[in-house]
DNA sequence: TGCATATATGCTCATATAAGTATTTATACA
DNA sequence: TGTATAAATACTTATATGAGCATATATGCA
């Protein structure tokens, strides 16, 4: 439901994980870390845009890793245009896409199998 | 901001809106008459829509009347896309429509010297 | 000037949403 | 088997949002 989509979007703690997920997958630790959110807001608010779609999410041990849905990609191209240069303008991005590469290597949690 | 913009839209009163004025310009009563809503429920709804640039508004005797604002269109053309192809798939769509055609004619206010 | 119409807005209440804290569940590994 | 780590979720509280109702303001017209 497109109201279900524009509410996930309509949060700003929410579109800046989008800031980060759009460079790369992330475990819900990695995203804690890197936005400086408790463990239950950061999973919270995963949820909410897993369940509309935008995310998607698999298990492997124990991380749960999200990413951006590719079928969200295509279903909803113009959207997703539109987030694209959108996130890059919020006032947080710069801050926040340091923060991803920073961990990019650096392990935040003590997760040792990571896939990227 | 977007957020504010994503804000305005998430709520179904106000796609139902915008489901009219793509169409045509209209006054408050109009809307509220079409979408059968109250007077301050529809003035608050497009408020909110004014306020974060998808609508624009001018007075003319003792109306006021709402349109999609031209630049909004111009600045942000592919949620602008996004948005008519999702209004057109809303359960309330067909009849919200209709209702537009309906009062195309008929004058619902006192209005007679309507622009349109 | 007084009344009707149109719109915006103040006030109140009910519900929704976000965040904090604690707990539960699951997995890995010593 | 026990402990640490990761994630989800229950419970609570504070705030935001939407709707109803009444009122204020503005305009037109008799």
């Amino acid at each position: 439901m497109v109201v279900d989509i524009f509410k996930a979007l309509s949060e700003e703690s929410r579109l800046r994980i989008l800031t980060l997920l759009m460079e790369r997958e992330m475990c819900v630790c990695e995203i804690e870390v890197c936005l400086d959110m408790t463990q239950s807001n950061a999973s919270r608010h995963l949820t909410v845009l897993k369940n509309c779609g935008i995310l998607n999410c698999y298990k492997k041990a124990q991380w749960a890793y999200y990413r951006i849905s590719e079928s969200f990609i295509v279903e909803h191209k113009d959207l997703w245009q539109y987030l694209q240069h959108q996130i890059v303008e919020l006032p947080t991005y710069q801050a926040d896409h340091k923060q991803c590469e920073k961990y990019k290597t650096i392990n935040v949690c003590q997760n040792t199998n990571k896939p990227h």
